[in-house]
DNA sequence: TAGATTGTTAATCGATTAACAATC
DNA sequence: TAGATTGTTAATCGATTAACAATC
């Protein structure tokens, strides 16, 4: 049965569900179960039901999920079920690793333009899209009505980039530099940041 | 007053508490508060002070913490008051972007091995390290002790480089590619997938 | 001192799990 | 049918917050 609100922990695990249904997918299955899911996820199968029946009834008793079915739901549910235009900022060796990375094809977004502030990287060419003046991202990004941004600039620029990207309409910001950006509440952040993770494991290394 | 067992999801906040410590630092500031790091970090500064309460007594009422000796401590609590040696595995975009990256330093982790499967890459120098061939990786990671890998390689070839890594003894392992990874409890896995990240936040996009 | 802010307690809030009727 | 597994409820568990005495 369908909720008015659906917590923010259920809806950061739909795309790890999505991912390894994927991945069953892949491998030739058919159907699943709550179990499997689980199993494989490292999760309880509680858990995913629970999840899911946030959203509605996508199994069958005694029988499990359509792996093809949930896949199709989950991608509903999560608004990738078409493709998200995204602007990249920055085209140091990390923009450069992730306009080359292949993993977004199919999963609900694509590249849509290039930002860089170096005037000897505008105008070059990456994948299939010229590098564009950071002065000019305000105006294409509002043109092409792009809602979606990656950040992979040095720290002390993300969060002035971060102000004109939001006034130009960004509500989905990815951000690869180190540091903590200050948005309005209708905007959303993810950060990545390997050493943030690094840190969260050492606490349990020994020696 | 220090507690037996310190929850994940606790751990899991202090590379920030340090990261925001560092930004504070850096910009000249010696004293800072509950508060003004819980406005930084967009959560509730009982939550910083309770969290802190873990590990000790490091404010001082009506005064507020001495970021110098915070960092040093928090520093310690997560063991990154030293360096890390990091096996790095697969030298393909993301690899040769991580090997460049600029932000391991004075954050605890420094990669001390690179392995690639591709014979061409083998040999090749990359940073101011030989690339080396997955082959010899078991004997390099127990000769060097390494305990921290990252996995820069193609998702197929994940779960079979992380049982020869844990193996070997890597107990911490960031993993790049989209793969969930089964490990024994006693390691610990990170995941940096930019994907599930935009799919977390496109659920509360519009149009 | 007066004001500020800590560390800690208790209350609140929310998330996870266990259990099971429903049913494929 | 018998066995399996869902969707859901209620209980449990854990995390966050509010409040405040302590004290710098």
């Amino acid at each position: 049965m369908p909720n008015f609100q659906v917590p923010d922990v259920v809806i950061s695990r739909l795309p790890l569900y999505l991912r390894a249904l994927t991945a069953l997918a892949g491998a030739g299955q058919k159907v699943t179960s709550s179990k499997e899911l689980g199993e494989r996820l490292g999760m309880s199968a509680a858990q995913i039901r629970k999840d899911l029946s946030h959203f509605g009834e996508f199994g069958k008793q005694g029988m499990g999920y359509q792996i093809t079915f949930l896949r199709t739901k989950l991608g509903k549910i999560l608004r990738v079920d078409r493709v998200w235009d995204v602007a990249l900022v920055g085209m140091g060796d990390i923009g450069h690793a992730v306009v080359r990375y292949q993993g977004f094809a199919g999963r609900g977004f694509r590249i849509a333009l290039i930002f860089d502030s170096d005037p000897k990287k505008v105008g070059q060419i990456a994948g299939d899209l010229t590098i564009l003046a950071v002065d000019r991202m305000a105006a294409e990004v509002k043109a092409r009505r792009v809602q979606v941004a990656m950040l992979c600039l040095p720290g002390q620029h993300a969060q002035s980039v971060t102000n004109i990207l939001v006034q130009a309409g960004v509500r989905s910001i990815l951000n690869y530099a180190p540091v903590n950006l200050s948005v309005p509440a209708a905007v959303r952040v993810q950060y990545i940041d390997p050493v943030i993770e690094l840190q969260r494991m050492s606490y349990y290394l020994h020696k």
